[in-house]
DNA sequence: AGCAAGTGGAGGATTATACTCCGTTTGTGA
DNA sequence: TCACAAACGGAGTATAATCCTCCACTTGCT
């Protein structure tokens, strides 16, 4: 009667639990915030019965997607931090991880969820994402300006879709796009001025750069 | 008894409208999707009844919304455009006034719109951008690989809120930072390999940069 | 083959949203 | 200041979406 999660579960019910997370997650980041049973259920293409089996209340079910995208963006974290050559390498190819993953669902999520917690999971990213902003940092990949939260907001702003109806494909391509010129930008923002003279004017040769960490940003308006 | 726009209106009704228009785009932006009626009316600190006799329908509401962006919008450009030193600067500026006058709102509503048009405003529109594009190259502050098109993906990205219940000031103040990022990262693309040398080794003073418009995106996963 | 485990979806209860109508309030011009 | 058209607010009803239960049917596993 029983739902057991793991090696006991039959492999048709894994696959519906599988299929109603992603597009749970999915939905969540769409929408932005609690997404309908039914819409779930539709995306994940198994019945509304299926669902409520597997996830008997919307806590539980947005419960399960912040443990299931916690635990894949740990593991890519790990997978970052082992197999990069520098902190600034391992920095970025987590940031384009938390994209495919999902991350930023655990905040949008948090604040509808009363008491629950993942201890765990929360410490564990929590704890690779300062390792990998400290490894940027040593390499001199990024400044000390750059903070765990500036780096979560960002995880957030590219990990949702854009809402004009582009395929999938489309979506990724471009969030990954876009996030790389973001980590760009930050990745050169000790160096940077309002931007590098030998950028806007191809005459000059003066390349001494200025470290001025706000930039244009103060200049606007 | 009909309510027509311009000097005409009375100035409550005027500023119920304005109240109507920014309450709307606010909920489209955060939903990503038409919005319900009530919501926007409560929004606006208007009753229902209200919001209805300004615009009678989903559509006009909608269509009234994109003219309204348009509008500001192209406002934003001519003074961009007028009062900036580089294209460089004129097109930075424009980018961040996106943001505040909600432009990627414009691209959401756009599949919901049966047949209205907006042929002013959206050829207006079209021709600053590229007139931005086209001085923002000139001056080699981007390469001709960035298009009209991208540009247009990433203001709707930053204009978006992040979901996670923040107050506007946050919001706001964070959009302008990540996109300042993002423009740095845009700006320095055809100078960029997987990242300056400069950066990751504080040792090495080669500074001979190769052009790799595609980066580090390639080599990601 | 057999059966526990799992699935799907009809259907009734509940809640949200759409829209109208009319009594009350308010801006404006004389 | 007054008078009145213009505009406002929101109660109330119709409609639609969403929630959730229940059980007959299907399927993976030993």
């Amino acid at each position: 009667m029983m739902l057991l999660v793991g090696r006991t579960m039959r492999a048709d019910a894994l696959s519906s639990r599988r299929r109603l997370l992603d597009a749970a997650r999915e939905l969540i980041l769409k929408m932005g915030g609690e997404p309908a049973r039914d819409a779930v259920a539709r995306r994940a293409g198994v019945g509304i019965g299926t669902l409520y089996r597997h996830f008997p209340d919307q806590q539980t079910l947005l419960h399960a997607v912040v443990v299931d995208v916690l635990d894949r963006t740990i593991d890519a974290g790990f997978a970052a931090l082992a197999e990069s050559a520098t902190g600034g390498e391992a920095f970025r190819r987590y940031m384009h991880a938390t994209i495919d993953t999902g991350l930023g669902v655990v905040n949008i999520i948090h604040p509808m969820l009363d008491k629950t917690h993942w201890p765990d999971q929360h410490a564990a990213t929590r704890e690779i994402l300062d390792r990998l902003v400290n490894a940027a940092r040593r390499d001199s990949a990024v400044d000390d300006s750059v903070t765990a939260t500036e780096i979560t907001l960002a995880a957030i702003r590219f990990c949702r879709p854009l809402a004009i109806g582009l395929d999938p494909t489309d979506e990724r391509t471009i969030a990954h796009r876009q996030l790389d010129c973001y980590l760009d930008g930050l990745m050169m923002r000790p160096l940077t001025v309002d931007r590098p003279a030998s950028l806007t004017q191809a005459t000059t040769t003066d390349r001494s750069l200025v470290v001025r960490p706000n930039r244009s940003h103060s200049q606007r308006q």
